[in-house]
Order: structure tokens, then sequence, then C-alpha cells
DNA sequence: AACCTTCCCGGCATCGAAACCGGCAAATTC
DNA sequence: GAATTTGCCGGTTTCGATGCCGGGAAGGTT
């Protein structure tokens, strides 16, 4: 790494003052047009670049986001696609940091962009992480803080999450609809918002329709195909089995479709199944998989939108909650009577 | 976002001089143990975290990495993590930022991080990228340059990056010992590297073996599923139709798969397919595709284990190139014969 | 000739931390 | 008792860029 051309450097072969320099490359007014010109010459035949960092020390601002995410999986980097579209329109430069589902990492990676480097962070927390204290940091050091998708509610920070009771509702009323009478869910971690909202809608929806649910219908795993697929064998070694499932993300759908498969059993006439995330594999799979779209890139660019607003707003935006619709995506997985 | 602590405030706080402050915090001999201690103690109380711009700034070094790739798919989200993996380990911070294919992004991304905020960059072409001054601006700077997976020849750097050509020998081998005799190639952008060593494996192959390959038998497309379909369907319609198709992307697959079934054709009786990529997809359809895994958080961290090597030794790497050896994984697509 | 504008530019402080140098006092050595 | 060492600490400079203040020179006004 060699040494860049600065403003000295530039000052220097001129015989003039920094201040000069400075004030010429920024156009101020009060430079003589023949210096002006000398110095904007030089610097472009030097190929000269303002310090970022000497800025950032001088301003206060780094004109990055922080953004912490639990993994890299399909819908989170959607997610992120969205951030960065709207964070790079807006001159921002977004550092990207997953957690790998480890609270440790989570934190590390935190109190890294803490350092002074970030001017704020757009947060989704690992599945692991069940005690706020390093987010709540965030926020002591008043710095923005925005939480989206998987959200904590005892933080008062602006939120955008996805409706998942709504989610939840959509999935189990359309399995109801379609006949299925013994409806099971694959719930997320219990630590996970988004994973108990999910099973809110699916227990409120069982209740509207005056089905009691069953604690044994209910199993929480890890969002993770192997003990999706496990959970589901559970499932079906029972007496009396439950004949659709639920599951609040595509990967445990296909952990599930894989147990359901190997047992011989047919979906949607033995069992029905549906999904969450509307995954580009759902519909590749056979039998394909309902799902439940969320709206990914969509959650992403709203996300980056309210966080850049709070940075320039002097309001405060700690109570806003965006709440986007999700849609569920019906497929053969779960369809016995064709829709009208 | 408030003043953080600074080592002035405590050094006014406990009438020292910011140099004691300084040395009592990095723990120097040479300060009274009570002054020291009390300085600590303060420290911790005001919860002080040094400014790493003021250090970034003084010693030129960011303790980050910049990182960029043309999106944020399967492969190199795979890659991603295993750059994270080593980085963190070593201390340093990683900026990923995803170009989502186009050039322009991609030479945006490039000048935000060039100002100063990354001591290096990992990089991944765009599909797009066809001129390289924006990463050769890079080097003229002296700046640290690793190349991985979407490699370009012409620069002269370290580079880790899959053993493409072999990949498509042993895809196209395989078709050939399982009976298959007219192989086509549905090729990536004929601007990737990787897409042109793939078909080189693959024209290398059919010498070997004594095949004729056939103009017609190529198709190039984008690395996406839209227009591997169509491509496949172009393929199918054809008066003397291939029986296999090599498609150098598993997206690109999936895309083939499709055509495939809507013409009624069986896998792997009627026509063959192998995949590149080995994706969790790939065992998931029915048929399942045959694909070439590329170990790509292997790729990742073999990266971030080069690129440090870089940062810490005086050796001229560039012309270093770490080539890791792929493997096919057969399954039903192209499985006529069992394997003994 | 004295005064005032206007134009142009340099000096200095600032941001936060650390390296380097130097200085004062107490403790040790001869 | 004088000389030297050691412990402890402060001042200053540096990194790169900017903002503010002030000042010299040229030109115009009375």
């Amino acid at each position: 790494m060699e040494k860049q051309t600065t403003i000295k450097d530039i000052a220097r072969s001129l015989n003039v003052s920094t201040s000069t320099v400075s004030r010429a490359l920024r156009d101020a007014s009060d430079v003589k047009p023949a210096t002006k010109q000398a110095i904007k010459a030089l610097a472009e035949q030097l190929d000269y670049q303002p310090n970022k960092l000497a800025l950032s020390l001088l301003n206060r601002k780094t004109n990055s986001i922080g953004v912490i995410i639990p993994n890299l999986d399909y819908v989170l980097a959607t997610m992120v696609k969205g951030i960065d579209e709207v964070a790079l329109g807006a001159g921002y430069t977004v550092m990207v940091c997953q957690s790998d589902e480890s609270f440790g990492r989570e934190i590390v990676n935190i109190n890294r962009l803490l350092e002074s480097l970030v001017d704020g962070f757009i947060v989704s927390v690992s599945s692991e992480t069940k005690v706020f204290e390093h987010i709540k940091k965030i926020q002591n050091k008043k710095i923005p803080l925005v939480l989206f998708d998987r959200i904590v509610n005892s933080i008062k920070a602006p939120k955008i999450r996805l409706d998942n009771v709504d989610g939840g509702m959509q999935a189990t009323q359309h399995l109801i609809d379609q006949g299925f009478k013994k409806i099971a869910i694959l719930a997320g971690p219990e630590s996970l918002n988004i994973s108990n909202k999910r099973m809110e809608g699916y227990l409120q929806t069982l209740k509207a329709n005056h089905i009691k649910s069953a604690k044994h219908f209910i199993i929480h795993c890890d969002f993770n195909q192997q003990y999706a697929y496990e959970a589901t064998k559970e499932f079906l070694a029972m007496k009396h089995r439950p004949d659709a499932i639920f599951t609040i993300s595509d990967r445990m759908a296909i952990g599930a479709m894989l147990a359901i498969k190997e047992r011989g059993l047919k979906m949607p006439d033995d069992i029905g199944l549906v999904g969450f995330n509307n995954e580009p594999i759902t519909s590749l799979v056979t039998p394909s998989i309902s799902s439940v779209e969320m709206y990914a890139y969509e959650i992403g660019k709203a996300t980056a939108k309210l966080f850049i607003e709070m940075l320039n707003s002097e309001e405060d935006l700690s109570q806003q909650e965006i709440v986007i619709k999700p849609k569920l995506f019906v497929r053969e997985s779960s369809l016995r009577i064709p829709l009208t």
C-alpha cells in the first residue's frame, strides 16, 4: 500500500497552503481562478481522492451502515439486496456482518462496528440471541438502530417486519378450507418472535374454526432441514398422526417433504404441507409446495428507507413499526379442492 | 449519536495528560500503579472505546477487507461465509459489496471502498465486466488484491479458483460413460472465465473420446433459469436433438429440467442432465440432478487465508494460484448404468 | 494622503490516539 | 555528597482535511 496523494502534496508542489487547496477543490469562491485551475489540474493528474477517514474523524460521520444478520440464506440475502439498493442510492456504504446464528459472533460483530465505524445499525437477531445487552449498548451510545424481520419487542426502536400472524393464519385457514382436520405445526426456535407469531396465527385460526389445538401437534425445532425431517418422522409415527403440516420455513418444509416421501405418503391426498418464505425451490420440487411469500426484497428496501429517514429526521421514530402483508401461494402439496 | 468518551475526557477528569491515559490503557510500564488503576477504572465506567477512525488515520490501516462479489446466490454466500470465518478470526472486519452483476455497480463499490476504507480487496467480477480498469486502479494504488472464483487471467494477482476444466471433464466423461452420445452444453456468458473453462473441459473430453463437437450443441446464456429454459427448448426442438445436456450451473440445470419435463421427456432415459455447483436443490428435485461440487466454503476460506498471508508477507505472491479440485456427485438425472 | 473594500491566501485549531522526546523528582550508586 | 539511574508524566507532533480568523495587497473613494 503506497501513500495516497494528499492535499499537502498538492500544496507543496504548487507553493500554496493546504487551506487554499482545500478551498479550490471544494470550489469555494475566494480562490483566484488561475490558482484554482492549477490545483484542480494537479489533483486530477495525481488522481487525488480525499481521505474518507480524516473526514469521518472530523465530521463524526462515516456514511456507512452496519447490517447485522444471522446468516445469508435466500431470504436474508434478498433482504440485503433491498437494503443495498436503497442505501447505495442514498450514498451509504453497507457493511454486512453475518453472525452464523451465533450469539457470540453477533456480539463480536456489533462491537467491532461500534468502534466508530458506522453511523447506525440495521439488525436482525440470531436464533441464539435471548438477551439483548449488546443491542441496548447501541442505543445507550445514541447510535441509530432499526430492527427488521427478526425483531425484538422489548427494544424500543423502529421496526420493519412481516405480519407473521397473518401469514400463519393464511396458511392454516387454507389447510382447513382444503378439508384437512388434524393440522400440525413445525415451529421454529421458541426464542424467535417470527416463529411464535406464525404459530400464534396458526392457533388463532384453529380456534376461530373451532378446532382444538393439540400440544403434541406442535414441535419446535431449529431452522434446519435435518431437524425438520426428524420432527416430521415423529409426527408420522403417531397413532393418530396429523393429516397436514404447516412449517414456518421452506427449508423445514423440504425436510418434512423428505420424511413424508420416505414414509410412502402422498401429498396432498394423505397429508398436506404448507411452507413459509416462498423460496424458488417450492415450485421446483415434486409435488410443488404451497408457501407464504414474505416479500423479502420489499422488506429490505423499506428497512433502509426507514433507517435513512431516521438519520435525517429529528422526530422520534422509535414507535414506528412497518408491517408487510404476506401472501400465500397455493401449490400441489396442499391443493385438494381446485381453487375457484 | 452522542459524543463518545475519548482519552481527553478521561485525562481532564483525572487531571493527567492524554499521554498518560494512553499509556495506562495500553498497559505501558511507566505509569504509577495507582494512576493506572484510576484511569482504567474510569475508562471502564465511561465505557471507553478507542476511536478506530483516529487509529486508522494514524496507522494507515483499517483492519477491514473489501469483498466485491457479483451477487449473493447460494455459492457466493457460501464463499463469503468462508471468507468471513477466516477474516474474523484474524481480526479483520469484512465489507461485503455485491454488484448485482452490474459493471457500473462494481465500479461504484470499488471506488467507494478505495477511499481509504479498506486494507485490501477480495474480488470476484460480475458477468458484465469486460474491461478491468477499475481493478487495475486498485493495483496502481498498490493496495493488496486477491481474485477468487470468477478470476481474470489478464490481471497479475494471487488467485483462488476451482479447476473448472476438470469439472467440465468430469461431467462430460461421466455422461459418455453412461452411454450418452450427443452431449450438448449450456454454457454461461462468454465473458466469464469460469464459463469458458468448464466448456473447455467439455470440448477436451469429447475430443479425447473421439466425439465430434457440434457448434449447434453449444448455447451461451446468462446464469439464469429462464434463459436456460428457453435455450433448452431450442435444443429439444432440433431435428437431431442432444441426448444429454451439461449445464454449467445448477440454476441453469433447473431451467433445463423444466423444459425437458414440459416436453414430456424422461431423465435419464430420454435425456441426461448434469449441473454444476452441487446446490442442495439438486438432490431435492425429481429426478435428482447430478452436479459438480465446487467446495465453495473451502474456496472462501482459502481466499481469505491467502489474502492475509499476502498482507503479512513481503514476498510477491502475485503468481500464486490456488486451484481447488471439484467432484461430481452422480444422481438420477444422468445415471443409466449403476455405478460400481 | 488617509481610509475602506474586495480579493486572495496563510496560520492555527480541530477531530482522537499514539510515538517520541524531554524533564523533574526520588532513589540508588560510588 | 555528588552523580547517575529509574519512575513517572507532560508537551508536541503526526495522520488528512476543513473552518475560522486575520492579514497583506491592490484598487477605489473622499
